[in-house]
DNA sequence: AATAGTATTGCAAACGTTTTCATAAATGGT
DNA sequence: ACCATTTATGAAAACGTTTGCAATACTATT
């Protein structure tokens, strides 16, 4: 064995490939500038020697870090893993790395892992939603670095958006129970503080039933987070009443509540779809496959992580710290085997 | 508005508050090496300024980056989101930040992703499971840089490792079912390769269930990827055998096959438990909640992500590289609504 | 009031890389 | 064979911090 050397640097593959450092650095970053003789003596050194380059060093040079910083409420529930999976695949393909960090939906927390992230000079960044506090706004702002919001969509953000019109998805949700025939309809929801996703769903299904006349009384009504046994158990409740004070349908904030709802059904024997009908938002990994299987509206999270992941990169490229632009992807009605028209009797 | 610096670094900081750059410096990392009134004075030009440290930099002085790398195969399927949300949160109070990386259980991009993660010199490495290509083990080794398994326990493994016992889960979940009196048998299971934990489930089944003298013919054992709806179609195979042919219990690599098997079994007819048991390993978020609730192995994810992430920080913050511990952490049978004796007839 | 010690600050080198500029060598056109 | 390009390389400055050392200004002790 050779010595080893304490450390190895790009001035120690220089010696042992008896160039500068100068060459070493263009072999790596500018092939073409350096002739084929030296690249290959290069290359051997660097192979030799086990020589890691330092981003570290590098991003000081204004060269960029490599990194862009993902901020999502929450990994549990699972809620927000496949955008994550989506977004990471498309930037790993571009050379770039996630910094992953979570703020609980905490404003003021959010507010400090961007400032954490910035620290870390990351390359760009993406939040969920578009309610955030005006200092987070700002401080991105006044870096110059590309960000991005995903999962929601408006025509007048103030900051680049990429997502599903959630207001859309609520609409949708309760037009397919209205069209249904229900007449009897209970919503339940996540608290809507710092969660435009779920507000806009909610207003827009209040709005939509109550245009067409739907009767929603508040002991069908339930708040929940997003967690399936705590949506079982408010459901459980709700269905609890006797037959004839039960609504006939439940339209549910997202997919985690839905299926919550589903299982209080079957638990408390109210057949699914044929006594109760529900309806999720969100189309996770899984609801398809439940039995029965959910029916929902689809938000596309993959397509919104892949599609975020592409236009960051592009901003960061493009070096465009002031690109701004808001993508709308489409939502979808999957209907499935939880709805049906409500019993006649 | 005040004229806005092009760039507002250490000097500018310092400039603005009057003092040199080496007193702003002491004043962030060793506040008590300087007056409270200069630090005072810093701290508004700081504020003024709206200046943010430059870790990059940080880390070129051989301090710490403050990134831990988490390397995990997939985030799809909410198998790893647990530990991935522990994971962050524990490290979080420590002021380090994740770095995120997956390899889609392939070896050979397992370890382009560590060397990528250790050009951004993270101070840390965790990755999921004991199967490592030797480039990846010793390429950790070699960088000395503090690295940890994670979800797997092996009393012999070369490296160190925070996880569960899966050669026990199999055991336990063999155990009931044998118990419980069943005597023909059905493995669902992932594909092995590249994949301990699977394997070790697996291989601990085989030889439970072989110990007991219990049946387990081919032709009710399949293998399927970690997804409810594959899994749902190769059961769904599996249980369409004629009654008389049919398995009467199934055991499941994890939770997300078992769930599509309780499925298959629903959409079929095929009570559960009545008719056919269930039972997964895993005991992810949701699996409780389904109707009916899964009996499943508890791998206790959250406990493994906060453990993990403890005792990295801990190397990292003691300077000891070459730390080499190994924690086993309980398994637990989950006896719920899926398991039951097979019927007498 | 002189001394020793201590608290506070600044200077300058160091960290590992990239890049500009300059130089030297090679090439090509006449 | 000469000059004008082009190609390949190196020297050195720069990036934004931290830190060892030295210098200065205090404080307490005699």
């Amino acid at each position: 064995m050779r010595k080893q050397p304490d450390k190895v640097d790009i001035v120690y593959v220089a010696r042992l490939a008896g160039v500068s450092p100068a060459t070493v650095s263009r072999a790596i970053n500018h092939p073409d500038l350096v002739s084929p003789a030296t690249r290959k003596r290069i290359d051997t050194a660097i192979r030799k020697s086990g020589y890691i380059r330092n981003r570290a060093a590098q991003a000081m040079h204004g060269k960029r870090s490599g990194t862009i910083g993902l901020i999502v409420p929450t990994m549990n529930y699972a809620i927000f893993a496949e955008v994550v999976q989506a977004f990471n695949d498309e930037i790993s393909n571009h050379g770039f790395t996630v910094l992953l960090a979570t703020h609980g939906y905490d404003l003021g927390s959010e507010y400090l892992v961007i400032r954490k992230l910035l620290e870390h000079r990351v390359d760009g960044v993406a939040l969920v939603g578009l309610n955030h506090s005006q200092d987070s706004i700002g401080i991105l702002g006044k870096q110059r670095v590309p960000s991005l919001t995903i999962w929601n969509y408006s025509a007048d953000s103030p900051i680049s958006c990429i997502g599903a019109d959630n207001f859309e998805a609520g609409q949708l949700a309760a037009q397919h129970i209205v069209v249904l025939g229900h007449r009897r309809v209970g919503l339940v929801f996540p608290p809507t503080e710092g969660n435009d996703r779920a507000r806009d769903r909610l207003n827009a299904a209040r709005q939509t039933l109550f245009e067409a006349g739907v009767t929603i009384r508040d002991e069908w009504c339930g708040e929940t987070p997003y967690s399936v046994s705590q949506s079982k158990k408010i459901c459980t409740e709700i269905l609890s009443l006797p037959r004839s004070e039960r609504p006939t349908a439940l339209l549910c904030g997202n997919d985690i509540i839905a299926q919550g709802a589903v299982y209080a059904a079957l638990r408390l024997g109210v057949s699914v779809p044929q006594e109760l009908s529900v309806v999720g938002i969100g189309d996770f990994a899984g609801s398809a496959d439940m039995e029965p299987a959910l029916t929902t509206v689809r938000i596309p999270a993959r397509r919104i992580g892949t599609a975020a992941g592409r236009r960051l990169v592009k901003a960061i490229t493009d070096a465009d710290p002031d690109f701004i632009l808001r993508e709308r992807l489409d939502v979808e009605l999957m209907m499935r085997a939880t709805t049906a028209q409500p019993r006649q009797d």
